[in-house]
RNA sequence: GCCGGUGUAGCUCAGGGGUUAGAGCAAAUGCAUCAUAAGCAUUAAGUCGGGGGUUCGAAUCCCUCCAUCGGCACCA
């Protein structure tokens, strides 16, 4: 058993200012890295940002800016996203970056070459001239671009493939086996049913007239990489792949790969075969998330639901989105978003659930004197009452049932206050004392569970019972 | 078109042949008054998508229909 931990997210692409989904797979990641670091693995957690392309070389271009002054802007946004969900990363790579990115990116696409896994090869696309880009058949309608009610070009160039077919049989048989987990297991038998059809090789270049704004080719300038071996390799480069240094040694491979299930097949497959092509090892466990709707319909501009993690940060504050996100939201399934579901939450579990009991629990021991010490063991049954919280609770997240885990967490709560219901500690009695230290108890445990999912939450909370000062935790709504 | 998922209380979902179908939120009533008008208890609420079948017995298995979501490779 190994005692690092190495976690990332998928690379968020700057063609747009942060959205939604992102901030979920951030707050994810995050508190599987909190919660491994608190159980005291050596966790690595990387996040970053996907920055060539074609989409971005023109969106700079109508905007006229540079491409790299253009990504710079967006990347600032996605640095205060992770900052204001507070976000434990211990890296943040960007594909821009030569110094930390391309060489590693390099080493692989030599790598690759070397082997003998590329081959040059006549590639014909549909090229629209309006979009300025390649669409596939299922942009199409009609054999028209719908976008510019144009039939697109038919044009041959000349890209590098990768001979990822040669490694379908041995993909197909480490996600079967589980020697790479795909999380759900929805998302593993789609992989598998598509594995099943067969796997093509696929192009991994472009000419270098038609994607200016991509990492060069090694050897061959006419080219530059399009973007499976550029964004992909972000796992590895961020831990210096092209030395091999002790960083890689120890982290690599990933324990967990966060993404989204519209990218679950270049993870899945793409991402899997080159790892077996240059040799190294297969990440162990790819978590996939699904898709935030808002009120039930797909965000869009048109129609004006689009949520703004940043609103909604400004708003209510970091843990409130954390807290939405994980137990609003399945974690592996889609959720739903409306203001009114995440105010109701806010209410009912933050302000009146969490946020009251701490209230009554610090407010009672102040008023009648008693302190929280450390060390002073509650009685039995509150004691196995938490150890039973922490214990499903662990099991929960390892499995990454988060919402479980909050939920687990708080029926503690709700048990908490019916047992000072039960025993009515601001009445004099002879277990007055033990009761209102034992409901201290419970609540400096919850502040120990609660670290992962609500670090700031988590802090005010030891802060109050040590201090024996109440202060409103959530506002009421 | 092919393959797969989902459809259970007003809302979010759990249960996957066996006594009167479960939880949380929302609702109603009562109790409590330490606390952020918070808390606790109780109650009400469902033809388990429709139809057919297998079975002593189906929400659960099979068939069919309907609705809905996803996958069917170069979509960032």
């Amino acid at each position: 058993m190994s005692d690092k931990f190495y976690i990332t997210t998928s690379i968020a692409y700057t063609n747009a200012p942060p959205h939604i989904g992102f901030a979920l797979e951030l707050v994810q990641a995050d508190l599987l890295a909190r919660h491994k670091r608190k159980k005291g693995k050596e966790t690595r957690f990387l996040t970053g940002t996907d920055e060539h392309g074609q989409k971005i070389a023109k969106k700079a271009k109508e905007k006229g800016m540079k491409p790299k002054d253009f990504v710079d802007k967006t990347v600032a946004d996605f640095h205060s996203l992770v900052d204001g969900l507070n976000i434990s990363n211990d890296d943040f790579i960007r594909t821009t970056d030569r110094e930390k990115h391309w060489p590693s990116v390099k080493k692989v696409w030599k790598k690759l070459d070397k082997n003998n896994d590329l081959y040059k090869k006549k590639y014909t696309g549909y090229y629209c001239v309006g979009c300025e880009a390649f669409l596939t058949e299922r942009d199409l309608e009609d054999g028209v671009c719908p976008n510019h009610d144009k039939a697109p070009e038919k044009v041959e160039e000349e890209n590098y493939f990768f001979k990822l077919s040669d490694y379908e049989e041995e993909i197909q048989k480490m996600i079967s086996e589980d020697e790479v987990r795909i999380i759900p297991d929805s998302r593993k038998n789609e992989v598998l049913s598509f594995l099943s059809e067969g796997v093509r090789d696929i192009s991994v270049s472009r000419s270098a007239d038609k994607l200016e704004w991509g990492i060069p080719v090694p050897g061959d300038e006419s080219q530059k990489m399009y973007v499976w071996v550029d964004a992909l390799s972000n796992y590895i480069s961020a831990l210096n792949y092209a030395e091999e240094g002790e960083k890689f040694k120890k982290f690599w491979p990933a324990d967990v790969h966060c993404i989204g299930k519209d990218i679950t097949r270049f993870h899945c497959v793409i991402w899997l075969g080159i790892l077996l092509a240059i040799g190294l090892e297969l990440p162990r466990n790819i978590f996939v998330h699904g898709f935030i709707t808002s009120g039930g319909k797909k965000m869009s501009k048109s129609i004006g639901n689009v949520v703004d993690p940043f609103e909604l940060l400004e708003k209510y504050g970091t843990d409130p989105v954390r807290y939405y996100l994980l137990s609003g939201i399945p974690p592996a399934g889609d959720g739903d978003f409306t203001i009114e579901k995440f105010e109701n939450k806010y209410n009912s579990d933050l302000a009146d659930g969490l946020g009251n009991l701490l209230s009554r629990s610090v407010g009672l021991a102040t008023k009648k004197g008693v302190e929280f010490e450390k060390g002073r063991k509650p009685g039995s049954k509150i004691r196995k009452r938490v150890k039973k919280t922490e214990k499903e609770v662990d099991e929960l997240v390892e499995n990454f049932e988060f919402k479980k885990a909050l939920e687990e967490i708080w029926d503690l709560i709700h048990f908490t206050d019916g047992y000072i219901e039960k025993k009515r500690p601001w009445e004099e009695s002879w277990d007055q004392e033990k009761v209102i230290f034992e409901t201290l108890y419970i609540c400096y445990s919850l502040h120990e569970l609660l670290l992962p999912f609500l670090p700031g939450t988590a802090k005010k909370v030891k802060k109050q019972i040590e201090s024996g000062k109440s202060k409103i935790l959530f506002e009421k709504l």
